[in-house]
DNA sequence: AAGTGGTCTAGACCACCGA
DNA sequence: CGGTGGTCTAGACCACTTT
């Protein structure tokens, strides 16, 4: 791991455990400098990762603010798969039940959404995930076949993006997501446990590798009362 | 302005512009450093911020790659007040109206979300929003007054962010946004046009200065159908 | 072998704040 | 006047890809 990284791990880190307190000034870039044994710019870009996940706050000739992160606490912004959410929120008896597990040539939708040929092949998945006994949120995944090849009901049950990542080492890098609420079809009622709710919260995500490859394309519904997205993001300056 | 931050909005500017095509690579670290007469640092700042905002992907050993920005189009991400959303996309007529204009002492939970003392002031403003002849959109500002003194009704029928900015000259720092589906009450009912509709999606939001102070707190209500909210997203490496 | 981006270093100047 | 963060430069080494 880069060592900018671990200045950012360790700062961080000791930022949770409040051993650098919300309403105080983190050490100098100067002081930093001498604690980590490194250059100014090291720091700065450690600082800089910190600043922009929302845990200081840099104010010039003054110092770097040690922001409240108790207010954070639930981020589920950025790119985050279903069972990282899971492991990370403690969240009791979740469950994922794969409801249907195709391997076909998609439909010319969803062709044109991964950018794929007529003749290719794409898994399309549908799953569902219970929480508390609940069946609340509604996934829909359609992966180019080839460039995931190999996925089987199995890893569909399990976790997807692990199996991505760590058996096929293939690094996601990057989403463009976009959130809007839509009506609840047949499916969706017979699927879930709309309890009343005629609307679903839509999360719909285009989702690439490193090299910018586009390999899947989800549709994410969830029930309205369950659904909670948190983002903290900084204003542009000089615009 | 500073240098790193012109080139990339010359860059920015370019890709738009499809002088650098989707699919192709931009010239490479050392090239631009010779096109904008600069150091490689310098450059490789320019790169980071088209990276975050999801202009280009970096490859490793291959170059910076210019990624489709048609997707992105409408990027209510980040930190945008409702009058700057109007004028970059072209929506037609729309207005605010000022439904309640309060400056007041206001009542103890608010006090908490605003850290104040009791015997602060704070303007409460309630402002509904119509675009297209809809009443779509009900916005529900706290403002503390120690922070923010001089607020009219005038400047809230206008907007806000722009009298803080530009009249008082406060720096808009950063936010945390919170988004949660909530049942409508029957204010919410009265003012804004529910179409059948008992579900409002509700964006609540701390609104930080440059220092860090807390000077606002913000419920922002829509009418679900519409509701769009789009997030370009990188994940986080080395976990 | 040449070129790429990723990382790290050392040093410089600036504007501004607070003592 | 010393210390702060913001910016910029010049140079270095690495791992890897492409030719």
């Amino acid at each position: 791991m880069a060592k900018y990284h671990e200045i950012y791990e360790d700062l961080k880190g000791k930022i949770e455990e409040k051993e650098y307190a919300a309403g105080t000034y983190l050490p100098s870039e100067n002081e930093l400098m001498k604690i980590y044994e490194s250059s100014r710019d090291t720091i700065r870009k450690s600082l800089e990762l910190l600043a922009s996940s929302g845990y200081i706050q840099k104010e010039k000739r003054k110092g770097s603010l040690v922001l409240d992160v108790g207010l954070i606490s639930f981020p589920v912004s950025g790119l985050t798969s279903f069972k990282e959410l899971e492991q990370s929120s403690h969240r009791y008896h979740s469950k994922t039940e794969v409801a249907s597990f195709l391997y076909q040539h998609p439909d010319s939708r969803i062709q044109k959404k991964l950018n794929m040929d007529p003749e290719g092949y794409a898994f399309s998945i549908k799953r569902v995930r219970e929480i508390d006994g609940e069946r609340i949120i509604l996934d829909e995944d359609h992966i180019n076949a080839a460039v995931i090849p190999g996925l089987t009901e199995e890893i569909a049950a399990d976790s997807i993006y692990e199996y991505i990542e760590n058996e096929l080492k293939l690094p996601i890098a990057f989403a463009r997501k976009e959130i809007t609420v839509v009506r609840a079809s047949e499916e969706d009622q017979r699927l879930l446990d709309m309890k009343g709710y005629d609307l679903l919260v839509c999360v719909k995500s285009y989702n690439f590798l490193e090299d910018a490859t586009l390999f899947c394309y989800t549709v994410s519904k969830h029930r309205p009362d369950k659904f909670r997205f948190v983002e903290f993001s900084r204003r542009e300056k000089e615009r």
